[in-house]
DNA sequence: CCCGATGCTTGAGGAGGTCAAGTAAATGCT
DNA sequence: AGCATTTACTTGACCTCCTCAAGCATCGGG
């Protein structure tokens, strides 16, 4: 223990902590997203959309029922963001590609996370790439199942 | 740059990262909150009951409408989980205030996070500490409204 | 060829969210 | 004191998100 080696905080502090920032970050996200008059549920769709995607993909991605993928999409369809393209291989199924202003929206809200933004920016290289490899650490154990 | 220097990530990878890391603890969250009958809504209002608070203190807290305080409030308060308390000093106001058992129902949604407590118990005394501390920094930073 | 599995939509119904309006109580300005 | 403004909460209308049950079309394997 280096004399600059902070106190080891206790998990609930720890849980807190990252349940503030998650917070956060959801706030800052449904505030540029609103900014362009989308709920944050469509931005987080639009933002899965890097090429065409089945509904039936979108609703395991989002972890939710499939007919509740189907109001999201007609809302997002009904404002010209995303279009509905027959599968050539499967009549079954529709692929939900983004259309040019969809993708022109989601990298605008992307880039109007300012609080996100501005808070990584008070991070160094160094502070960046730490930060990066204990939460990519995380990650794996926070998203598998209970 | 020495050898065990990780490769700085990119602002907007770590961006990513954070999100899935604080999507997955929302997940985490809900789902052990649904264990106890419990919407994530009901269960993050029952959160912030540490002491009695005013229904306009609940709903700056949660950055919503008063009058949507009202509702949730009033489902967990049928459920028992909750009390409404006249205030002393002002009639306007009432304070919630949670149950015997809606407090215990909350501490054991806390434990019940597995994904998450079992995530956290990868990490070692001294990457929780730089974790802790790497984070505590973003906070202000990410709470500040744009 | 038929039968079960798969992909999507529809409809009913609950919860979460906003806004506008209404009531009751506190505050503040002469 | 008295009247106007503000503040706290509720109600009602209306939207989105979400789930479940049911239905339709298509696919794929005996």
């Amino acid at each position: 223990m280096s004399a600059t080696t902070p106190e080891t905080p206790t998990k609930l502090q720890l849980l807190e902590l990252l349940a503030a920032i998650g917070t956060a970050q959801w706030r800052d996200f449904a505030a540029a997203a609103a900014h362009h008059g989308l709920t944050s549920t469509q931005a987080k769709v639009l933002a899965q959309l890097n090429g065409p995607l089945p509904m039936r993909a979108l609703a395991t991605l989002l972890v939710c029922d499939a007919s509740n993928v189907t109001g999201i999409v007609d809302r997002l369809e009904g404002r010209g963001l995303v279009r509905r393209e027959a599968d050539a291989s499967d009549r079954r199924v529709k692929n939900v590609v983004a259309t040019d202003e969809g993708r022109d929206v989601i990298r605008r809200v992307r880039e109007e996370m300012q609080a996100t933004h501005g808070a990584l920016d008070t991070l160094g290289a160094e502070d960046s790439a730490t930060l990066y490899a204990l939460l990519a650490r995380l990650r794996p154990g926070m998203e598998k199942d209970a």
